[in-house]
DNA sequence: CTTGATATCGAAATCGTTTTCGAATATGGA
DNA sequence: TCCATATTCGAAAACGATTTCGATATCAAG
């Protein structure tokens, strides 16, 4: 049961492979009477020429490629879910990789994909990546490239991503306005952009409301896992009982946090408040529930799709492409336990 | 900045296409030097062959589509992780669409899949899905089909589940033997297996130990989540004071009535017990932790694939292939809300 | 009746591999 | 020296679509 070709819709049809193959797209050329009976027989036995084949010819795939850090993370699930949806609308399928956080892994990743010649890579960088040589590559060979949340200062590209440090002001405001005065941050790793910001935002909030910034006071997640957030729970109450308000760089170790608090019966928010960063699922069910800033994932995957979709029909015009940065609105979400 | 192809390696080397390509593919009939010339080269230019050429002649895509009933779901991005790891390890892409649960829609889904001409589909079917014309019609091609999890009794196909009876029957037991006696059910839709077997699960444990089945005290999730089991916590609580114990078709309603009964300040599982499916990571973080039956999705995930690559060297040697159905083995998570 | 324009179609080249089959060269034995 | 057999290579035909360009048919105008 072999597929269908346009060889055999020409005979059937008793018309040449050029003409069956101008009906389905639509040449000028071709009359509209068989244009009529072209499509309709193709419906009837359900033809679709053959993607690679057509590859050859266009150098089009209409498959791009989504590298994400983590493939079990709420965040980036919701992100792919945006991004497939909009790729379905265009007819495009979306080749899923993983860089499991690793430079080396993702800059492999990076070249499987080259080597698969998709039409576009998608791509939020792993925590541990350090330099951007495979990501100028991508840019040297004229494969459109978008960036999502996980972005790099030092890359020329269109990235889509939310304002962390904005975000994180807001959360630490929050924080202070509802009375606050010695709050802590559980920080992530020193070297992805985002960690940089969200504490660059924790610390001009406390500038702009004059309370003390206390560098003892922040604490670095390696993997921001809520283990960490456990720990540091755990090592706060015991070193630093003035600590009144926990900010932290992501939903998991706060719900760490909150874990321990629970465990060890600390009224929350009343004698420490916690606050985290994402929204995952998890963080409205867990009991206080979690104050968060929303980070619109689905939406962030859209318009991820999108730019890509544009620097590609720039590209195919022969026009020139010049890189976007796409800012997505981030809210806070106040819960029970600030 | 062009892809190199076999011709430019062939001019560079003063050889013939045909040479080169057999050069890379250890044919016989060409001698270890120019086997040696021809590697170094392609290494030095990091040149690999155009995968969609390929493909036309050897009808091999070295792409597999996954489809599963929802992407920003635990337990399916765990799946997704492993089948991944298992696909890279044999140099096979992975396509991965989104039922979103809707029959119609994973109807398309195959559709898009067949087109694609992947060389094989790994499936989990939508919980909506009633019929199985579009899963024979994958077998009817001949094109490998690997089912996981979510699976039919209706197609001759190979699956790769765990024993939803016998794990919810121990579940169920876990429960009986703390001395829980009147157990209720949050189970799931009507139609998947596996909300079936989990409920005959329950309903043999109870005969066993000779408690009591009453039909009102299973209650149907209709999307498996966790407002449900929020709204069910409230009504068995108003209702069925006598329910000492709630085993949950899975994690997300379990973890909705856990946080019905936190806000209620009842005791569990001193007063109510309460017992998930599945594992997600959640389940340990909130509090109480959930007590849960382990479902390896990774471990499924690479099985499944494992499956595929298996069945498709079978094909290619055009050996009769005939399915197989492999079993994870799940485990009991017994933590504090047990 | 010729000419030129227009509408409709098809032959053939092309994309980059793979693979069959035949050609050329080398080797060895009688 | 000559033939038979290995060894090593390349020409060419696929794979299935796209697209350029030329061929034919039709028709109106001159």
């Amino acid at each position: 049961m072999r597929n269908l070709t346009l060889k055999d819709i020409a005979t059937a049809l008793n018309l040449s492979i050029t003409t069956v193959s101008k009906a389905l797209k639509d040449y000028p050329d071709v009359s509209p009477k068989t244009k009529a009976r072209v499509k309709a027989y193709t419906k009837e036995v359900n033809f679709t020429p053959n993607a690679y084949a057509a590859y050859l010819r266009t150098q089009e795939s209409k498959i791009i490629g989504v590298i994400i850090p983590r493939l079990n993370h709420y965040f980036f699930s919701n992100v792919l879910k945006g991004i497939m949806k909009a790729a379905e609308v265009e007819g495009y399928m979306v080749i899923v990789l993983s860089s499991e956080e690793s430079y080396e892994l993702e800059k492999k990743q990076v070249d499987r994909l080259i080597k698969q010649n998709v039409d576009g890579i998608l791509l939020s960088i792993a925590d541990s990546t350090h330099d951007t040589s495979h990501i100028d590559n991508i840019l040297a060979q004229n494969i459109p490239l978008v960036l999502f949340d996980k972005y790099s200062k030092l890359s020329q590209c269109s990235s889509v991503i939310i304002n962390d440090q904005n975000a994180a002001f807001t959360a630490v405001e929050h924080l202070i306005k509802s009375g606050k005065k010695n709050i802590a941050h559980l920080r992530g790793p020193l070297l992805p952009q985002n960690s940089i910001d969200r504490f660059l935002g924790y610390r001009k909030a406390l500038e702009k409301y004059e309370l003390p910034y206390k560098k003892e006071w922040v604490f670095t997640c390696q993997d921001i896992s809520s283990d960490e957030g456990y720990a540091y729970a755990k090592y706060i109450l015991e070193k630093y009982q003035e600590i009144d308000a926990i900010f932290a760089v992501a939903d998991m170790p706060a719900i760490g946090a909150i874990k321990y608090f629970n465990e060890q019966n600390i009224a929350i928010p009343k004698q420490i408040a916690v606050m985290g960063f994402s929204n995952w699922k998890i963080s409205g069910l867990i009991t206080p529930a979690l104050s968060t800033v929303n980070q619109p994932g689905e939406t962030m995957g859209r318009k991820a799709f999108e730019l890509f979709y544009k620097e590609l029909q720039l590209l195919k015009k022969g026009k020139k492409v010049d890189y976007q940065i796409v800012e997505i609105d981030t809210t806070l979400i106040v819960r029970d336990s600030t």
